[in-house]
DNA sequence: GTAGACATGTAACCAGTTACATGATTTC
DNA sequence: GAAATCATGTAACTGGTTACATGTCTAC
């Protein structure tokens, strides 16, 4: 999770643990929360893996000579007056994704995880996706999509053991919010498909098929109902 | 998480462990899959507690005489016919909830958790509610609702730094289910008030207060704005 | 010279998971 | 007697967290 994070926001451009951390705490913010704890250890591991690499410290922000001195340049940097991208302190590490880390975000992005927090997973896959080739995308979508189903007919045959008063209620608002979570998407696949023509591309199964109106709420048709959330274990 | 969980159906009845969890996988299953290797030494943890304690086996369904021989005994429930709670294998601990167990539900559902899925932390403790006292289940409530404010206005202020179709899309769709959600509990909330008048309890620091017409979807008054999530830090 | 922002890192913990080991009892 | 189901438990891992330790540079 984290590491999609990291990758995606390193896939515009380099920067440094720190830097990298507030933006994803107020570019992301709404979703997370990340703490350097983890942070610099993932940064660790991704350049462990081949995934970024550190940054060489010359020409860091175009306008002064390096002088081959890494304290000098930064002083040259640093009088050359307050840029944008505030220029350095201690010894500041950049990282820059590398093909292989392209390669392993586009992967995690499309991954079958079982991480726990199903919602806040797509989300932040959403939020990345932009960058990722249309067939892709598509793929992500329709993912979300046979999920999002597959919890709704659970919940339409399981009856619910438990009928006291806050548990019907909850189980009502549960199921009309995965109905909107549902159209949600559909939208956006229908937006997506609208965008790029339906090439022949067998992305994953279901290469698009229904929907027959435009956003049918809650209809039957499974799609591909192989999924299956692993609730039960 | 789990101890609330554990807890809740154990107020309700003693239980052992591995029935424990197929009514977790299927009372709550919607919500959470459990698996035995947290299970069972989250049961030690809280019997160590004094939170929970083994049942004695003797009498453990009403309508056969005990021997004293837990396995003659178990061996004789068998031959009285399937009940609806199964007769015995194995050595199975049964569980039930001590005075201490009680007052630790109470205290867990209405802590201050700092646990990472919030929505689920609010459903688990919501769907076991109903055996709480009114104030409590009051300021449960009271409490989502602060929270789902502080999240509305915190993504009004923040303009969003990523504003491509997805990022844009995600953002307004968040946005909506938020006040859907804050729509809901404010009704639980008049529900709740309806049912028990506000008597002078001051459960916490905010009695009920506002919402003028009936669900003011998303007005301002933040209740009492000190909870604020963790989000940045 | 010290307060505070910038910057990196480690250690201990947390709340769960999977995979495995084991054993009792019933059913065929 | 083999397979299925019931039943309990441990060890290693996961993906994060908090709290802490440390260092650098600026501004006052």
């Amino acid at each position: 999770m984290l590491e999609i994070a990291v990758l995606g926001l390193l896939k515009e451009q380099p920067l440094h643990g720190y830097e990298l951390k507030k933006r994803l705490s107020d570019t992301l913010g709404f979703l997370w929360g990340v703490s350097y704890g983890s942070l610099y250890p993932a940064l660790r591991r991704l350049e462990r893996e081949g995934a970024i690499e550190v940054v060489v410290p010359a020409a860091e922000s175009p306008g002064f000579a390096a002088t081959g001195s890494l304290k000098g340049d930064l002083a040259a940097a640093r009088r050359a007056g307050p840029l944008p991208a505030k220029p350095s302190r201690r010894a500041r590490k950049a990282y820059r994704i590398t093909d292989a880390g392209e390669a392993r975000f586009a992967e995690l992005l499309l991954a079958d995880d079982r991480y726990p927090d199903e919602e806040k997973a797509f989300a932040l896959k959403l939020a990345f996706c932009a960058e990722l080739p249309p067939a892709a995308r598509l793929a992500l979508l329709e993912r979300r999509r046979t999920v999002l189903i597959a919890r709704l007919d659970q919940s339409r045959r399981t009856p619910g053991t438990r009928t006291d008063r806050y548990n019907l209620s909850l189980a009502e608002h549960r199921t009309r919010s995965t109905q909107r979570d549902l159209e949600w998407v559909e939208g956006l696949i229908a937006a997506e498909v609208a965008e790029s023509p339906v090439s022949d591309t067998p992305v994953s199964e279901a290469p698009v098929s229904d929907t027959p109106g435009a956003a049918a709420p809650a209809a039957a048709d499974p799609g591909s109902p192989k999924v299956q959330e692993g609730a039960t274990r």
